[in-house]
DNA sequence: CATCCGGATATTGTATCCAATCCATGCCCC
DNA sequence: GGGGCATGGATTGGATACAATATCCGGATG
C-alpha cells in the first residue's frame, strides 16, 4: 500500500476528478501534449470546472501537466532527454531506497512481493495492460515502502507517474511483457536472498531496458 | 535564476497569491502547523478565495502545505525525522547535480557565484535575514542550474522550500550567519579550482551543520 | 503577395452565492 | 459528575455567472 489511509468518508468531487485525471493520463486516454478542455471534460465527469481546475493545479505542482496562463493545461510530454533525466534521477533515489529497505523487509513483505510477481504474470497472460502497469508499480513500491521514508517514496512516485503513460504503450507488445515478467522473477530471487549488489545490478538492467523500449516508442 | 522566464504579461491574481504564499511560508509569517484561513487571507491579499485555493493546491502538490478535506490547509511541519530525510535526499540529488555541473561551469557562472557570495556577506553585515536566505539559495542553485537537468533542479528546489522556514530561523543568530558566510567562501574556492572531491566534502559539512542548527531550532 | 490590424469567438480567470461538513457549546440523561 | 447527543456558528466545497485574455479569421494596406 502507498501510505494512503482509507478514507471512510464519501470522496469529494475533486478527489474523484483527480483520480480520474491520473487514470486518464496513465492509460494514455489523455495523450501527451494534448490540451485539456476544461468545460468539456468537467461536463464529461459530471462536475463543474472548479474541482477540475483544483485537481489540475495539483498535477501542475507534481509536474504531470504543463500550465500556460490564459492558454490552458496540457498533458506533460517527455522528450528523449527528459526520459533519460527521469531515469537517471530514479536510479539515484531508488538505489538509496532499495539499499535501505532490503535489510528491513519482513517475511510478509516478501510474500507480498511474491503476490505482485504473480499478479504481473496473470495480467500478462490475459494481456490486461492497465493491470500489468498497476502490478508492476505495486512490485517496485512494495520494495521501497518499507523503508519508511515517505518523502523519498513520494518523489519516486512522481517520477514513475511521469513515465507511466509511455510504459503502458510498450506493454502492448507481448515480447516486452515477457521480458518484464522474467526480470521481476529474477529481482525477486535476488531480494529474497538479500543480495544487494545483485538486486541493484538487476534493477539497473531493468531500467536500462525500459529506457530503450520507451525511446523506441518516442521515436514512433 | 531558477529557470523562470520573465513573464512580460501582468501577473494573474493566482500567480501573485502563490508568490505571496511562498514568501509568507519562507519567512515564517505563516508558521509551520498553522491553519490557513481562506477567507481572511483572501481578503488580506485583495482577491477572492478561488485564486487562493488554486495556489494552495499547487503547494499541496509540492508538499508545502498539508490538506485535510473539509478541515483546511495547514502549513507543512517538519519533524526531526523529516528533516534528516530531506537532507539525506538533498545530498543524493545535489551531489549528482554538482558533479555534473562542475566541469560545465563557465567563467560567467563563476562570476555569478562570486556575486552571490558577496550578496551573502552584505546581507549578513546588515542582518537582513530574507536577503540572506535568498542569496544563499541563489548561490546553491547557480551551482546546479548550469547542468541543464530541469527536473532535477525542480526536485532540489522542492526540498529547499520544505526547509526554508527553518533556515530563516537560524539565520537570526549572528554566529550562524558567520559560519555560513565562511563556508560559502571555501566552497567557492573549491569550485573555482574545479576540485570535485573537495567541493563535495565542503558541501556535506555545510549540510551537516545546517541539520545540526535546524535540529536545535526544532527542539526549541 | 505578404503583413498588419481589428473584431468575433472560444477559452480561461475570478467573484459571488449556496450547500455540505466540521467543530464547539451546552443540554439532557444516566 | 461524566458521557452522549442535538444545535448553531464557522469554514470549506462546489456551482453559476461574469470578466479578462488569447486565438483565429477576414479585410485593409503597403
Amino acid at each position: 500500500m502507498t501510505a494512503t489511509e482509507p478514507p471512510r468518508r464519501p470522496p469529494t468531487a475533486q478527489e474523484f476528478v483527480l483520480a480520474e485525471l491520473r487514470r486518464s493520463i496513465v492509460t494514455g486516454e489523455l495523450r501527451p501534449g494534448e490540451q485539456i478542455r476544461q468545460e468539456a471534460l468537467a461536463e464529461r465527469l459530471g462536475t463543474s470546472r472548479v474541482p477540475l481546475r483544483e485537481a489540475l493545479k495539483i498535477l501542475e505542482g507534481e509536474g504531470q501537466v504543463a500550465y500556460h496562463p490564459h492558454r490552458g493545461y496540457f498533458v506533460a510530454e517527455l522528450s528523449s532527454a527528459d526520459l533519460v533525466e527521469v531515469y537517471r534521477i530514479r536510479r539515484l533515489l531508488e538505489d538509496e531506497a532499495v539499499a535501505a529497505a532490503l535489510p528491513l523487509l519482513t517475511d510478509e513483505d516478501l510474500a507480498a512481493l511474491q503476490d505482485a510477481v504473480e499478479a504481473i504474470e496473470q495480467a500478462d497472460a490475459i494481456a490486461d495492460i492497465p493491470a500489468m502497469t498497476r502490478a508492476n508499480r505495486s512490485f517496485h513500491f512494495l520494495l521501497i515502502d518499507s523503508v519508511g521514508m515517505p518523502r523519498l517514496t513520494r518523489l519516486i512516485r512522481q517520477l514513475w507517474d511521469a513515465t507511466d503513460a509511455y510504459r503502458s504503450m510498450y506493454f502492448v507488445e507481448p515480447e516486452n511483457r515477457e521480458q518484464v515478467r522474467r526480470e521481476h522473477r529474477e529481482i525477486l530471487a535476488a531480494v529474497t536472498a538479500r543480495d544487494l549488489p545483485r538486486t541493484l545490478e538487476l534493477l539497473h538492467a531493468h531500467q536500462d531496458h525500459a529506457v530503450e523500449r520507451v525511446s523506441r516508442v518516442l521515436g514512433h
